[in-house]
DNA sequence: TTGTACGCGTTATCAA
DNA sequence: TTGATAACGCGTACAA
């Protein structure tokens, strides 16, 4: 009695051997190691597998053969400029390879980062991108337990869990603000928002370079969690002028937020850099044709994401990078927006 | 002779039904169709399950059942804003769904889109979302060949491939042209930048829009296939004003290469809309903060996105909608850069 | 370099 | 509603 299960109908490998006069695994082996192979059997597989447009299944693949060719990606926002350029520099990357992106949103919440992870855990990835460096004990314990290689990207800290691409956000923002005082402005305000672990750090090294030159004051300072905008760099820098009506400069947390203080600097009719300098950070790219342009720290983001890419997937076949970690540094865009005051 | 392969380690759903005391099969029904089950079976599974932290396994499953649980997204970038927004909306809608989206760049080649599709089409998605309805013959041969639901989106217009999801760029822009005439604006120009399909439409609605009002003139026009940004904003507003020194009005193609002008009229002490007005296209948020703010064409990025992913699984679980295109339209936000001229 | 034998973990099919 | 059986298409392990 028949009772046999329909087939999918697409051409499997058994019949490209079949084709080729080969054995099944020699036609296996064709499609991930052709050197494996005489180049008489190569040639034939090549042909058999062409002229049955033969396309290998990937869930009998990994079935087989217990691992995935897939690279998870845990990004906090789709929203934001600057994980469009590390995105690009994933995909890009990927595309050369054999292995394939798994996005995933964590909307800046560790706690969907560790149920996200779980669900990455669950499908074996190859490899692993995760953004920052402040995953939850249990995130840890998650990744550890994955057994693949791991990129930790957009910063550089102690502890990696596997590599890391990244630069040090405290140091940047160390620049910008030094670079401000030597500049000459005295009373400089900081402006945040979302206030995540790089922008927090980003604000320590604010918060440090003003202590370093004698400035600091806390009735400097306004942040809020609220999400990032342009338009929101505008409010909290109208809140700061209400609490420090005298500062002569505003060192933003972010390139947006240096925009909406732009554009209201523009409304409230005060010159920049004359009235009031404004420094950023990520150097997105309207920050050079704005008016005046903007001082920026240029950041590395795409790539932060190629080099990820390309570590994880060294790592996965065996030649891990020497260094584990990688600081792609950053570079002070120094532009109109700080230009020295005159006293 | 036992030479038996490692097994993963994993918990199988043998092990499960064997701890709850059913055949495998009635726990694997467990998983997918719970009610099919009775109430006693359904909760010794569910604890079984649970107890030992049972995880189902997707090549095991994709390759038993011949089909999968992702849902293939394809779109032309990565870097600009409009599509930020609707991945957004698309990686929403999927957490809310047993579907997982498997994300591609086609950088705005339809060939690289066809090579894609066929890459996709090996991996038997479940369903489908594809930007713009511009296809190649060969991209819809091998969507049609695919057989699974699939949303165009961004965009609307005759002989869908299956669903869409969209506006027309035509009216968008017409409307945002008449809104200039009627303000009583007589020399519109128009700068447009890559030129994908969407911006030549868009064009097209401008055309037709300045013919209506006997306005139509070919030195009004600046386009060029360069990737849009707001830096090209300027340049290309730059090579207008030398073709047509006397314009009252731009329209441009999308909202970067608007705020490019604005800083352009700034750096050339234009006032804006006294001596210049701007209309942009999307609405993205620094449109409504910029000084002035500019007037543009607000469309439903992130609900193109949600629609499409709810539309496809819909589809797939044999819930069509009614109608397979769906018109979310788009709604022209009037601010001051494009407040009448009083001559 | 090539082939044999078997199992990866799940679901479709059919029967009860 | 439940279960027995037989695949799904490929890769691993080992031997030659």
């Amino acid at each position: 009695m028949e009772r046999k299960r329909a087939k999918s109908g697409e051409i499997r490998l058994t019949e490209v051997a079949k084709l080729a006069g080969v054995s099944p695994i020699t036609a296996s082996r064709f499609f991930r190691n052709p050197q494996a192979l005489s180049l008489s059997k190569r040639e034939r597989v090549a042909s058999a597998a062409k002229e049955l447009g033969y396309v290998p299944n990937l869930a009998a693949r990994a079935l087989a053969s217990q691992r995935t060719e897939v690279i998870g990606v845990l990004i906090p926002s789709l929203t934001n400029n600057v994980f469009s350029d590390v995105l690009r520099g994933i995909y890009d990357a990927s595309e050369g390879s054999r292995y394939s992106i798994q996005l995933a949103n964590t909307r800046y919440s560790i706690l969907q980062e560790e149920q996200l992870l779980r669900l990455f855990q669950a499908q074996k990835p190859a490899g692993l991108i995760v953004t920052g460096i402040d995953q939850t004990a249990e995130s840890r314990a998650v990744m550890e337990a994955m057994n693949c290689p791991i990129a930790q990207i957009m910063e550089i800290g102690p502890d990696p869990v596997d590599m890391m691409v990244g630069f040090s956000h405290y140091d940047a923002a160390f620049a910008a603000v030094s670079h401000l005082v030597e500049q000459g402005f005295k009373r400089i305000g900081f402006v945040g928002a979302q206030m995540d672990p790089r922008m927090q750090r980003r604000f320590g090294g604010y918060r440090d370079a003003m202590k370093a030159a004698s400035l600091f004051a806390p009735r400097l300072i306004v942040t809020t969690p609220v999400p990032t905008s342009i338009t929101l760099g505008g409010s909290v820098f109208s809140d700061l002028l209400s609490k420090a009506p005298d500062i002569d400069a505003v060192c933003c947390g972010n390139d947006d937020l240096a925009l909406g203080v732009l554009f209201e600097c523009q409304r409230r009719h005060l010159s920049v850099p004359e009235d009031m300098a404004i420094v950023g950070f990520n150097d997105l790219e309207f920050m050079a044709s704005a008016v005046p342009p903007l001082t920026s720290v240029r950041t590395n983001r795409y790539e932060m994401g190629r080099s990820a890419v390309t570590m994880v997937t060294a790592a996965i076949e065996g030649n891990r990078p020497p260094q584990p970690v990688l600081d792609l540094g950053f570079q002070l865009m120094i532009r109109e927006s700080s230009s020295p005051r005159h006293n």
